[in-house]
DNA sequence: GTACATTTCAAACGTACGTTTGAAACTGGA
DNA sequence: TCCAGTTTCAAACGTACGTTTGAAATGTAC
């Protein structure tokens, strides 16, 4: 078996579980069984299980990130601040592009990134960012644009709030899903979650900023 | 040393670390080291780790799940509907009130209920639900009644969406205070998080709901 | 076909975990 | 004081983990 094919099916393999179990809570046994290939394959190739979680999402980092890399600075070119809904929209074709690279690669994409965030990995969030901090930053920089009446602490809070939805949806999706089916009737897919996302993440983000004396107000009003 | 003490000591030294490293990453050893007592009193007291994980999170339940009950109650009692953000402000006082409890109360519960959802930890959310599910069934009502534009599937998502952002933040919470004070010049606590959250939940929570014609419209346009 | 490098494999390593054990140390009431 | 009941303690148990090892198998170039 050619090198490439082994570290193919070992990613693979990989990736669906993590995406399932977390991290930390998936075993190489569990990934090299799934894949097929010896236990010692995993260090072999890929060094230890930190850089074979990091290879994982680098898959499909490298590909979306160029291409977010694009939109935000064709964006950032116009001469007038642009809609907060038109940068967030952004992230859709990209994101569903991944599921070009592989069947269901947006939703395992997604799904990692959740589990990135939410399982204890600080080694994830530090390679996301020094690989990819400057095309986060101009995302930064366009919603601070879009929404001039907010101040950096403000964008700040609001985008790490967003960042949580997004993450804390994607890694319980699967959970979500089904519940969504069974008390709803519906066929979720990660696109129609996205589409519903959107405005909620809009509105959020762009909401009136409340004064500490008005949140006294209503807390005191309703009690 | 009494029962109850020894029990305290174990549940105040798992609580913290629960919170700070997640439920799955805090050994049993780590727990009772801190806590000063034998290794073996946490089976003898609580009998698993899993029972443990439990009573950590019953002791703050138990105090705010009544409160919110009557809160819901007494709204659900006027005549007309409530304003979204009224509900939602109904959780900062008796969340502010853990801080009665013990110190850090609030900021503590809030980090354990995030892990109790990031992590792999399917016997929390079951628990909290055979527990508390009436209650929590009060708040979507409530929800329904303030945002009669949107149909029960859309609440569906866009609670799980809010509890995603609470989640996220609380579980983060650490490494999101040493930020905001290194580059805003900010004090957060958790009160001001609190405040900080209100007006971006119930902007997303009653956003304007989109059609998949104007979404198609905003990416198409940002091409 | 031989010599070399690459890849696979079964086995073992050391470590850490949650839990169990049985004896020792306590406790409070008769 | 004694004793039953409770609580602590050091030690060990069995299991699972990530990683390493060295030999066997496979592939590659001449």
């Amino acid at each position: 078996m050619s090198r490439q094919q082994t570290q193919q099916k070992i990613m693979d393999a990989a990736e669906s579980l993590f995406a399932e179990t977390g991290f930390n809570d998936t075993s190489l046994r569990q990934i090299t069984s799934r894949a097929e290939v010896n236990l010692a394959a995993v260090n072999y190739h890929f060094g230890s299980k930190k850089e074979l979680i990091q290879a994982v999402l680098q898959r499909y980092l490298q590909v979306v990130m160029p291409r977010l890399n694009e939109e935000f600075e064709r964006l950032l070119a116009r001469q007038r601040a642009n809609q907060l809904m038109d940068v967030l929209a952004v992230f859709v074709r990209p994101l569903l592009e991944l599921n070009e690279v592989k069947p269901q690669g947006t939703t395992l994409f997604l799904q990692l990134l959740g589990r990135g965030y939410t399982d204890t990995q600080g080694h994830l969030r530090r390679f996301i960012s020094q690989h990819y901090g400057s095309v986060l930053n101009k995302f930064v920089l366009l919603v601070q644009q879009s929404c001039p009446r907010l101040d950096a602490a403000e964008i700040f809070w609001r985008l790490h709030f967003s960042l949580g939805t997004i993450v804390f949806t994607m890694a319980s999706s699967e959970a979500l899903f089904d519940i969504a089916e069974a008390d709803f009737d519906e066929q979720p897919d990660i696109e129609g979650v996205i589409r519903r996302l959107l405005p909620y993440l809009a509105a959020g983000i762009s909401a009136i900023t409340i004064q500490p004396e008005q949140l006294d107000t209503i807390t005191d009003a309703s009690s």
